[in-house]
DNA sequence: CGCTATCTGATAGTTCCACTATCTATGATG
DNA sequence: CATCATAGATAGTGGAACTATCAGATAGCG
């Protein structure tokens, strides 16, 4: 990483400044290093953009943010829009959140449906929808939503093992938005062993 | 969406021209609205960029491409580069193909290391490590294996449904590409759960 | 038939983002 | 003490995804 880059971010507020010991000299500690190293994984791995990053370090370097919005600031930033094409102007998104308010319910989940992160789910299966795949729901979307609980129960495990808050926050934030990337790898390495299993070797 | 986007689409090649009837004017037919709505769920659920779904179209306009191949073409553009930061060349990449390596051993997986599937797991996992979560793969790897095999298997049942190849393909770059959104989301859903029931309600 | 609104294809511009380069003042270092 | 490096500030760069403008042509209406 280059000087600028760094300055970059101090400037964009990811990265505290420095200790300055002098005009032209500062002194940056291993918690510099720290946050560089949290910053480039959410960046690279994690696709998140620069403004992303400023609110999650911004929660975390906050004590009094509540530990569920922690798990949401992460995850809430990295969700995009959805507009659909055409004249309908919304059809498959509004039918996409009653299907996900059914499956909250369902599970007996807590979370109040319009939290992003059931509009980020609907925003999905909306587009699926929109695209074909209406039965999509109906057909997968319970033994996904199996290993989303399971996935989530070891997450929070792994995650409640560190004692000190700071860490917590952290892990958290890593657990969110790296924990995409590695199941999202996974399951692609899992379809083409599926695949296979189904379709034998070529088709 | 703007006349100038989809002329943008079809200059790039996302996008066949219509059928030009006089030298002014072309039309167009569901063919055309139906690319277009896949075209703006890559980018706007998926999160592909331009370049990521013309490769992706390519694929799935290619008649000769085994279907393997397509299972990739969707996912391996989704896939981040990442560096590390500051004089750890790659130390923890490294160690990270190891662990990804052992896994897919351990699995009886298929699919050789160096695919860019695992390639891309072993980034994420580096990316942990060097945040400071090198035990993360001993705590939680298996039971993520266990969830994204459980994925994938309804994924590759569901997708096998749809007999004409035109559709398999179409389904099968649909799930890969949003199946990640809806995952993550209902991952994010079960986290909230999951924490309420681990932390209680507040800290 | 004439006129104007609309469409096509081509080209150039715009906006945003993530950096990157340059500049000045100042202090570190051999 | 001369040179080099660094902080901070500001301006510039390059890429991505559109977006606006223009010329040529014609569809459709009166």
């Amino acid at each position: 990483m280059s000087v600028a880059t760094i300055k970059y971010y101090v400037r964009e507020g990811l990265l505290p400044a420095g200790q300055l010991t002098s005009p032209n000299q500062a002194s940056y500690d291993e918690s510099h290093v720290r946050r560089l190293r949290l910053i480039r994984a959410m960046i690279d791995v994690g696709g998140l953009s620069v403004a992303a990053v400023r609110e999650v370090v911004a929660a975390v370097d906050d004590p009094d943010r509540p530990l569920h919005e922690m798990l949401g600031a992460a995850a809430d930033y990295v969700v995009p829009r959805y507009e659909g094409v055409g004249d309908e102007p919304g059809d498959a998104l509004v039918a996409a959140r009653v299907t996900v308010a059914e499956l909250i319910d369902r599970r007996g989940w807590h979370s109040h449906p319009g939290s992003p992160a059931a509009e980020a789910l609907a925003v999905a299966v909306a587009a699926l929808e929109n695209v074909g795949h209406g039965d999509f729901p109906e057909a997968v979307l319970e033994a996904y939503a199996d290993a989303a609980e399971r996935v989530a129960r070891v997450d929070v495990d792994y995650v409640a093992k560190n004692v000190a808050r700071e860490e917590l926050v952290a892990s958290v934030v890593v657990g969110t938005v790296i924990g995409d990337a590695v199941f999202a790898a996974l399951r692609r390495l899992a379809h083409i062993e599926a695949s296979k299993q189904v379709f034998g070797l070529d088709r």
